[in-house]
RNA sequence: CGCGGGGUGGAGCAGAUGGUAGCUCGUCGGGCUCAUAACCCGAAGGUCGUAGGUUCAAAUCCUGCCCCCGCAACCA
């Protein structure tokens, strides 16, 4: 048998501390587009997707439930795999860090890197947070705040394994910089600066903190912490070091990772370590795309303005969503996503554009020859055009998807739909068909536009896989001459094809309406949400863990920005018994001379701490709305007074 | 002087190697009637952040400044 050529693309495997959402979505079903479309191009293709399903967040929030944690990544995971299967997401295999191959890939490795000496043992100090389920160093954060998410960090010290990344820094720092692995490559140099030029820190792999890991095999006490644990999936799910599954000689090293911005550098640094370390290829591609905004904020679940792709699917139909997403995002940088921005590409691409255009071709061979064109041909110069278009379409495509970039595929095919839309008025049928003696030349322009729609729906239909078929069963393709070969040729359906008229493809949605409703539904959700998680999990104190905190009402007496430091504006503050520095970071809601001369609420008795090279002795006490941070004024209260 | 990216018609974006400023949406006007009130054409609208410089010629090269956004550091 000849050697078909293979191709590996992953998603990272999402955590899944709660349900999936839009931007789970989107490296998804980007990643099932560029899948179906090798497939299609003959490629043997793998694409792995999966979950990565331990730690301290999934420790707790199944202990919260009162069920153990194999039993909530379950539930979790169930949902994940249902809500692919409805987004009609072609992957191959489906890892879970739970599975026993990937166990014993992963122990496997770990022992690896230990016996070759790059894990040693030593030990971690430092202020942990546990929500983030993060160590801190002293230099990351002051007193009680976890810089992540602000809330309190306990001291924390504990044996751990590190993983030595000194000797890979420049062979890492010439992989970013002059390889293109990392896409877009302008990232480069922020990781270099960042991360290799200070030198690379070695990596904490093992923790004792919680159970719910992977144990070390030779040091019953620990678990293998997530970056040996999760990043070793792209492997261990093609069978390296165990033997569920046997590919790995096949498809590694892989040709696409691709993952959000915000494990970029887990990917793009410590991912490549430990290949090396190990003594392995490569992958070929890191493509970084940007986070989906909403309304222009950071999606996230404590806006609450995490868009529900089952919700949105459920109006619009998967291969909407699918095309929105992917039509929308470009490599690198964000994409806003918003209920308008996402109705009028519907409207305008998929309704107005291309479903018109099956729907009133499809109609006009219907009406003028009964649904079975008729054979004899009449080309005029007009149609060169589109017919060249038409076909070197393909072309194009290729290169775009091999660069992963989506978006600037489809704007490219969809140039084309605008063009065949444009050839039929150029060539007004309906004119040609009150004349009997332009019978052939009718035919012939229709023949020329049920070509272009089935050139354009075969390359749609790696994007929109579900409703492609569709269009085929219109204009009268068989599914065995949907292929990637006949991309190219132009001429490939019958003479005499017959079209049948089907249901609307892209139905057209009231703009206003429909944006009043997700409204009403995102609404509804967002008081959900705010209610429950906000307070939940967190320890009621009693009065007297609340009158440690020493609030007492102090007047700023100065106030200035701190040099170094973008947030911070340096407060002296008359507390009543004397003066008193505080830095607070609020310098992008307030000037100075906002502050001066008012009286601010301070924690009196907090442990002082340095930020920039200035010692803060306090806190002041504020407030966010609407993403605005607000001191919170007491200007008619007398400084110094106590509150409670 | 921490590192990097960016400021282009109402919105969102293109514009290597300098020489008529383009695209999508929106707006206005027209055309058509095959089609999902869809489609096609035309028009209006920009001192290309700002101040200088180089050049016959700069959105495009150089310098200063002002904003914005990432990363890092610091939201006590």
């Amino acid at each position: 048998m000849s050697e078909k050529k293979s191709f590996y693309i992953t998603t990272p495997i999402y955590y899944p501390s709660g349900n999936p959402h839009i931007g789970h979505c989107y490296t998804t079903v980007a990643c099932d587009s560029i899948a179906r479309y090798k497939r299609m191009q003959g490629f043997d293709v793998m694409f792995l997707t999966g979950t990565d399903e331990h730690g301290l967040k999934i420790e707790q929030k199944a202990s919260e439930k009162g069920i153990t944690p194999k039993q909530y990544v379950d539930e979790i995971v169930e949902i994940f795999k249902n809500l692919w299967s409805y987004m009609n997401i072609s992957y191959d295999r489906y890892i879970r860090t739970t599975d026993d191959y990937h166990i014993e890939t992963v122990q496997k490795i770990f022992k690896e890197l230990y016996d070759k000496g790059y894990i040693y043992k030593g030990e971690y100090k430092g202020k942990y947070c546990t929500p983030c389920e993060s160590f801190w160093t002293e230099s990351q954060l002051v007193d009680g705040k976890c810089p992540e998410c602000g809330r309190d960090v306990i001291e924390a010290k504990e044996e751990a394994y590190f993983f030595r990344m000194s000797p890979f820094a420049d062979r890492i720092e010439k992989l970013l910089t002059e390889t293109d692995y990392l896409q877009p490559k302008t990232r480069a140099i922020e990781l270099v600066n960042n991360f290799i030029k200070p030198g690379l820190e070695d990596l904490c792999v093992s923790r004792t903190s919680f159970k719910w890991g992977i144990p070390v095999t030779f040091d019953a006490n620990h678990v293998v912490y997530v970056w040996i644990d999760a990043l070793s999936n792209y492997i261990s799910a093609l069978g390296f070091k165990n033997s569920s599954y046997n590919d790995y000689n096949k498809f590694w090293p892989a040709d696409v990772h691709m993952v959000a911005k915000d494990i970029m550098r887990f990917h793009a640094i410590i991912w490549p370590a430990m290949l090396m370390a190990l003594e392995q290829p490569l992958p070929k591609h890191l493509a970084v795309h940007g986070w989906i905004t909403f309304n222009g904020q950071k999606m996230s679940k404590s806006l609450g303005n995490v868009v529900d792709p089952f919700i949105l699917g459920q109006r619009y139909g998967s291969d909407s969503i699918r095309y929105h997403i992917l039509r929308e995002m470009a490599l690198g940088s964000d994409s806003s996503f918003s209920n308008e921005i996402m109705i009028n590409r519907i409207n305008t691409d998929l309704a107005n554009g291309f479903g018109n255009l099956v729907s009133r071709t499809v109609a006009m061979v219907e009406k003028y020859f009964g649904g079975t064109l008729s054979a004899e041909r009449e080309s005029e110069d007009v149609d060169e055009e589109i017919i060249s278009m038409a076909t070197s379409l393909v072309k194009t495509v290729d290169e775009y998807i091999d660069k992963t970039q989506l978006n600037n595929a489809l704007a490219e095919i969809f140039t084309v739909v605008s063009r065949a839309n444009k050839y039929i008025d150029e060539t007004s049928p309906w004119i040609l068909a009150k004349d009997e003696s332009k019978k052939n030349r009718l035919a012939t322009v229709l023949y020329n536009l049920l070509e272009t729609i089935r050139i354009i729906s075969v390359l749609l239909s790696s994007f929109m896989p579900t409703t492609m078929p569709k269009v085929w069963q219109q204009i009268g393709l068989s599914d065995d001459m949907a292929t990637y070969e006949n991309l190219s040729k132009f001429g490939v359906l019958a003479d005499n094809v017959t079209v049948s008229r089907g249901e609307v493809l892209f139905p057209r949605i009231d703009v206003d309406k429909e944006i009043e409703e997700l409204n009403k539904i995102i609404g509804n959700k967002d008081n959900e949400k705010k209610r429950q998680p906000e307070y939940e999990g967190l320890a009621l104190i009693n009065i007297d863990d609340f009158m440690k905190v020493e609030l007492r009402a102090a007047k700023v007496k100065a106030c200035e920005p701190i040099k170094k430091a973008k947030k911070l504006l340096k407060l002296t503050l008359d507390d009543g018994n004397g003066e008193r520095t505080v830095a607070s970071g609020i310098a992008k809601f307030y000037k100075p001379e906002d502050l001066i001369g008012r009286n601010i609420i301070l924690v009196a008795n907090l442990q002082p701490a340095t930020l920039c090279g200035v010692e803060s002795q306090g806190m002041i006490l504020a407030g966010e709305s609407n993403g605005e941070i607000k001191v919170i004024f007491v200007d008619d209260i007398t400084v110094g007074s106590r509150i409670r």
